[in-house]
DNA sequence: CCGCCTTATTTCACCAGTTAATATATGGCG
DNA sequence: CGCCATATATTAACTGGTGAAATAAGGCGG
């Protein structure tokens, strides 16, 4: 019953990679599987599992991790994907700094590297800096050669216009129109790329890791200094017509209210984003700025005074309520099983306060659209958006089927 | 660069399928097309054009229609759908009354019925009798073959759980779980059933043939008495993980604003569903209750006194900047290439005041993704939620590339 | 230790669908 | 009237998937 204009596109043996590539995913995902299991999950026949797997084999992508006997009959013989087949590294440029993870395929994490930005609105300039020597010292640190690097996935704090020329805009800390591909380029990094918005590459780090597991349809929030989400549908990350999709942060949920750093009113990243909540936090003691502190330890003694301080217990408890607002906003629109609160304050938030926002969401969404829906903490913490970033390069290779870099690139923004 | 989890299903006479339904749909939206053009628009090759059109023409789905000399020449044959191959309903359930349409394949219209309700909560027991028999009557009407019907498509005023056991939720007006499928078939309807929500098949309808055409993704907005929207993807209807997804209407807009009558506060439905721009025009006269009137009279009388009275365009002014605020959510949170404004109050409003609207919409979304999207009106008028309801089946004919009825029933939610 | 039993995997003959190349149809033109 | 250009149909080669049958690999009873 979908609306579907015409259709996509032709086929003949893209039928082979599509199979390829959901072999491939099965085994990445459900662990260790034998020819007879794939066969019975992916209804794939017992002889084109063998022929596939056999072609996966000899490319090295996959490989034998075992016997199981089964009661009385040949012993069934597990198949993974070879996490050294290759590396893949992930990049997280935040507000304050730059961090850099290297894992192998199966994303056991094998070295992390982190470097400080000038913290208030960090140029792009000396980020990418960061980024290229950091991709750099995660190589040599962990050892690797880094020709089996398939790719370098990097999120960032602003939506990423994909396309031939792609262009990173985040107004709120002065990014306008930046190239990032020809910045890393320019600063030697020969990695091919896949470039997104920090918020979906925690998306997807919680979808495939984390909290998000199994659900098919599911909105994964990033509550830090700012505020973003990813929205998974149908197992998917929502991109919109220009990849600026799931800007939640600046969505209206006070008409008429506060300024904005957007410039707009009312945005509900000035309520629950962790700049805007100590901002109320002064505001309600008087306005005595706190010195020096940053923003994270700022916020971690607002929580820690909500026990004494009444102001303290007040601003949290109207974050939670406009925080639930906004979940249920996102409940009524996109119905998702499942949402998922991350971010460094989302999480510092929520350990205490996720009742409360539960309860608010449920008074500003649809009743039946509500009991349908979880809402939960991420579980993989602040790494998730490298993490996240560095599924990036392997979500290409898995839907090719093959590895990214060979295969002639169709629709992976590889750059 | 799609997040994708594992994958879907296997594959291998859906090939067939698919290039049947690629073909199908091509000659539907684009005319009359020679094999030839169809080749090149669709990429697959002549003989396999020549191979699927030769199966269609067997089975009576598409005719030719013509030819046309080439340069010298031999003459191209175009092809198109039949007309004749079957009709389909389209039944339009709103809170004041019932409207039915039947159409040929192309969506001639061949007659109409309209039913009044009981306004203010119909009963869905007389909705359902009303629908049945207006179904009689246009095919009576228009003096075709009940067996030619390939369907029956209907909008109803709430959200639509899909499955099994269809249930409608339409809360503001009373209907809680309704089966309404089984309610039709109690009524003695036998026609294969397509039921959706009613701002999801005036999407359908202006992607089809009006403001939508050619369009990815899209939202189309339904403001009537009520407020809902239709959120197009990449050419699908987005429905969230039960159907429920696009639910606008009660997304809160005023964090602790006025009343709605769904339960909640500050929802965008209490502040331009004209039941509630209304109230306000109502409460700033000093609360005459307009008398006998029905809400379409007096959301004209408004329109007509805003040149006159203070209040009336201070009334309109504010709705105008309430869309707006609620539009750019929606380019924020979707990244659309358009946004369609629909439904009788929606249309009324926007013919006068588009540009404030626009305006407002773009004072509350971010620059960058708002001068990517266009905020147009509907071009069907108030027939849009009949008719596409009405293309439900025929989009179920379109997707399998063959007859629904006989068909298979796959993935369509026929009942 | 041998042959039977069970279950997993591979092999093989066959089918469906696509494509490129080739053949045929159709009308204009010299 | 035969040639040319163009559209459509037909055909042979190839790819990929499937079910049935064959083969592999242990366990087990004797």
């Amino acid at each position: 019953m979908g609306t579907r204009m015409p259709a996509k596109r032709t086929t003949v043996r893209d039928l082979r990679r599509h199979n390829r590539s959901l072999l491939l995913s099965k085994l990445y995902f459900d662990g260790p599987l034998s020819r007879h299991e794939l066969s019975g999950l992916t209804g794939l026949s017992a002889a084109t599992v063998s022929n596939v797997t056999a072609e996966l084999g000899e490319e090295r992508l996959i490989t034998e991790a075992g016997l199981v006997e089964s009661d009385g009959g040949r012993p069934r013989v597990l198949l993974r994907v070879d996490p050294a087949y290759g590396h893949v590294a992930g990049v997280d440029i935040g507000e304050t700094g730059v961090k850099v993870e290297l894992f192998d395929l199966t994303m056991n994490r094998l070295a992390t590297v982190e470097h400080p930005l000038a913290s208030p609105r960090p140029n792009a300039g000396s980020a990418v800096t960061q980024v290229a020597s950091g991709i750099r010292e995660v190589i040599a640190e962990s050892g690797i050669d880094e020709a089996t690097v398939l790719g370098v996935g990097v999120g960032v704090p602003g939506t990423v216009e994909q396309g031939e020329a792609l262009r990173v805009h985040a107004p709120t800390i002065g990014w306008e129109e930046v190239p990032l591909t020809d910045l890393l380029r320019a600063e030697g990094v020969s990695l091919p790329l896949f470039i997104d918005n920090g918020a979906k590459t925690q998306g997807q780090g919680e979808m495939w890791f984390g909290a998000g597991r199994g659900a098919r349809h599911a909105v994964i929030v990033l509550i830090g200094s700012g505020v973003g989400a990813a929205v998974v549908t149908d197992g998917t990350t929502y991109r919109g017509s220009t990849s600026s999709a799931g800007e939640w942060g600046h969505t209206t949920i006070v008409y008429g209210g506060q300024e904005c750093r957007c410039g707009s009113r009312g945005c509900l990243e000035s309520y629950v984003g962790a700049e805007g909540v100590l901002a109320r936090y002064r505001k309600a003691r008087g306005g005595k700025p706190a010195a020096g502190e940053d923003e994270q330890t700022q916020f971690a003694a607002l929580l820690e005074a909500a026990g004494k301080s009444k102001a303290a217990a007040k601003v949290l408890e109207e974050t939670a309520g406009y925080l639930g607002a906004g979940i249920g906003n996102l409940v009524n629109l996109f119905n998702p099983e499942r949402i998922v609160l991350g971010g460094w304050a989302g999480l510092a938030l929520g350990e205490e306060h996720l009742p409360a926002i539960r309860r608010s969401a449920g008074e500003h969404a649809l009743k039946h659209v509500f009991d349908q829906t979880a809402i939960e903490l991420g579980q993989l913490g602040p790494d998730a958006v490298a993490i996240g970033a560095a599924t990036l390069p392997v979500a290409a290779l898995l839907e090719q089927g093959a590895d990214p870099r060979t295969a002639g690139s169709k629709r992976g923004t590889a750059a």
